[in-house]
This record gives structure tokens, C-alpha cells and sequence, in this order.
DNA sequence: TGCTATAGTATAAAAAAAGGTACTGTAATG
DNA sequence: CATTACAGTACCTTTTTTTATACTATAGCA
């Protein structure tokens, strides 16, 4: 990643946590607060294949902010949560969504905007 | 992008701003306040392509949240600067900042408790 | 016996992002 | 007269990310 600025601009490290394809939608479901399994997930993401759900989920693992527990039992059972840890990031996503939605209705304001004087 | 949640999960907007592999080192200098031109820039960037600036300068400069100034001179000169729109990005930098010393904290401390386990 | 559900893995291909190099025009500088 | 600085663009290659498809094992059900 960067080589300067070892302190000073550490935002790509939260980026790399949370950015991803799906990983945003990810969270958005397992911060619901109900642990969900594999298939549950899928459901929840008709587009996502089982390749990059499975990517994902290992990743968010790999930084404790998703916890994974296998029931031992034929049918598999495996169930995704949120970790204590995870949590930390909902502030986050929290502010993220609310610049989001903001940024859409500007963008939206905007185009109305230019169609009515288009239109004068 | 998602088809689903047309509201529920924004933060995909937002991070399709930030997220670029250089956007967020290049927010983080111009949001010191002082309009850079492109060769200062890159010049803080020592590894960026000028390609790879030009093409994320443009993007920001679509979503408003750089101003590009031109100077009619020879030789050329190009300032930019966050607008204040992309002001309103600060603290959500600052939030991802924040988090981002921190995970890289608690990586560490894992790294050395690991590291003791094994010595025992 | 064949079908379903479960939670994946393996392999290859396509798409997206990033990188590398060369090139532009003009003024000032040495 | 050659070189440098400036702010890029054009073209091509490499790398990374995502997608597509097929496949695994096992139990339960009809």
C-alpha cells in the first residue's frame, strides 16, 4: 500500500476492512444483529455468487470482524455474526450511509436543476 | 452497483468516492487546506502514474469534490483544491482514520501476544 | 432410487483497475 | 541550441477483482 505517511493518513486501512464488492451489504445484514448462515446470506444477495460470499466472509474473518461457528451437522450448518470487535465499524457505516444518501439526493437536485433550465 | 435496499444501504455511494487506490491520499493532502497544483501533487505522491492522477483528479472533480482552476499560462498551470461539498468528506476521513490506527494497533498487540504464546 | 438442501471448493474466463512508456506544445533557462 | 518544467493524453500491458460453471459429501424425503 502507501510507503509515506506512516500515521498521518491510515483511512485506506478501514478502507481495506469494508471495501469490496459486497462487503458494504455484508455488514449491512449481519449488523441487523441476527447471526445468519451461508444460505441465508445468499438469499439476502440474489446476485452474489457463492465464490465471492465465501471470499468475503473468510476476509471479514481474517480481521475478527465477522465471527464464523460450524454446527456439526449433516446438513452443514454454518452461521455468520457480527463480532464485539465488528461493531466498531457500524459508527462508520452509519456515516457513510448518510453522506451517501445526502450525495444522491444532491446529484438529484442537481439534475432537475439542469433539465429546467434546458428547458427555459 | 446493488439493485436492492435502494435506501437502506448507502455507504456504497460514498465509498465509490473515496475508494480508488490513491483517492484517499489525495483527499488527505488537499483537505490541508492549500490548493496543490498536478505536479505538487504528484510529487507528494511519489509513486502515482500521472495517468493514474489525472484519471482520479477527474473523478473527484465529477462528484464536485475537487475544484480545478486553470491558469491560462505558459507554461501551464492547474490548481486544486477540495471544495466545500468535499469538505463535508472530512470527517468521515477522520472517522476512517481513527479506526484505521486502531485496527492496526490491535493487529500489533495480537502479532506480540502471539509471538509470547509461542516463546512460553 | 432420485431429488433436495447444506456449505462450500476448483478452475477458467471476463471485467475492471492500475501501471508503464512515450509523446504533445510552449516558454524560460543555461 | 538543448534542456527543463508544466499538465497533461494515447496506447498498451499487467495485475487484481469479479463472475461463471461445474463439482464435492452427506442426510432426509418421496
Amino acid at each position: 500500500m502507501q510507503k509515506k505517511n506512516p500515521v498521518q493518513c491510515q483511512f485506506v486501512v478501514a478502507l481495506d476492512s469494508i471495501v469490496g464488492k459486497w462487503k458494504p451489504i455484508i455488514l449491512y445484514h449481519l449488523l441487523q444483529g441476527k447471526p445468519l448462515r451461508f444460505n441465508e446470506l445468499r438469499r439476502l444477495l440474489p446476485d452474489i455468487t457463492q465464490r465471492m460470499l465465501t471470499l468475503h466472509l473468510r476476509e471479514l474473518e481474517q480481521e475478527e470482524i465477522v465471527k464464523r461457528v460450524i454446527y456439526p451437522q449433516i446438513p452443514p450448518k454454518v452461521e455468520y455474526s457480527i463480532t464485539e470487535y465488528g461493531m466498531s465499524l457500524s459508527p462508520i457505516l452509519e456515516t457513510l450511509h448518510q453522506w451517501g444518501v445526502a450525495h444522491i439526493e444532491r446529484k438529484q437536485l442537481k439534475k432537475t436543476e439542469n433539465e429546467q433550465t434546458e428547458t427555459d
